[in-house]
DNA sequence: CACATGATCGCCT
DNA sequence: GGCGATCATGTGG
């Protein structure tokens, strides 16, 4: 069992300071892609010990379920781990990558539906290093995020949330997938999104 | 800057 | 038994 890990403190920010909101349960239940470019600009944060740390997400890649090879729940494939990616939108689906690397992903749509937004960089607040999050290892490392917190509501009063973006729309790039050249077709579809105005973009692909 | 490689282990076949 | 929704480091140009 993987001990929960503290995040790096040079996250500490607030949320309520900034004004930022909570969205609905429906946010998340939107199609996947829609969800995806929203979650740009939005901030993925942790409570612990009553302080928040987070960053400002700043590329996601949406996963789209059976019909889509490079998804976990390609096919209709159903096991213990994948078993989030079931879960009504708004919840959380971490996997360990590589045997050393976790990826965090929001669950989309209605229950029973397993597609899911891969959260790959974020930016931290002023003063944290411009890279700390600059890809979906790092930004679980950076926050603390482990398989131990898969199966979270984040729409809930749990300790992991996400934070809406307030006015400023971010200028969106889309591109494929990063590291799925197994996925056959799916390997091209334009599925990643990212903020073309940060340096925390984890590769800059066209 | 563009590759190439090793680390490391849970998951699925 | 093979292979990742990755990353840091090393080599060469």
């Amino acid at each position: 069992m993987i001990a929960n890990k503290r995040p790096d403190s040079r996250l500490d920010f607030d949320p309520r300071a900034m004004g930022l909101a909570e969205p609905s349960r429906a946010f998340y239940r939107r199609p996947t892609v829609a969800v995806a470019r929203a979650l740009v600009g939005a901030w993925i944060a942790r409570r612990v010990r009553g302080r928040w740390y987070g960053g400002r997400i700043v590329e996601t890649e949406a996963y789209l379920g059976p019909g889509d090879r490079a998804a976990h729940s390609w096919g209709g494939r159903r096991t213990e781990r994948v078993e989030p990616m079931y879960a009504e939108g708004g919840h959380l689906y971490v996997f360990l990558v590589y045997g050393m690397h976790h990826c965090a992903n929001v669950v989309t749509r209605a229950a029973g539906v397993p597609e899911a937004v891969l959260l790959r960089a974020a930016e931290g607040p002023a003063g944290a290093p411009a890279r700390l999050m600059a890809g979906p290892g790092k930004l679980c490392a950076a926050l603390g995020i482990t398989v131990a917190d898969s199966g979270r509501d984040l729409a809930g009063e749990g300790p992991i949330r996400i934070f809406a973006r307030r006015s400023r729309r971010p200028d969106i790039g889309i591109s494929a997938r990063i590291g799925v050249d197994y996925a056959g077709e799916a390997k091209d579809w334009p599925l990643r999104f990212y903020d073309r105005g940060s340096a925390a973009v984890s590769r800059l692909v066209r």
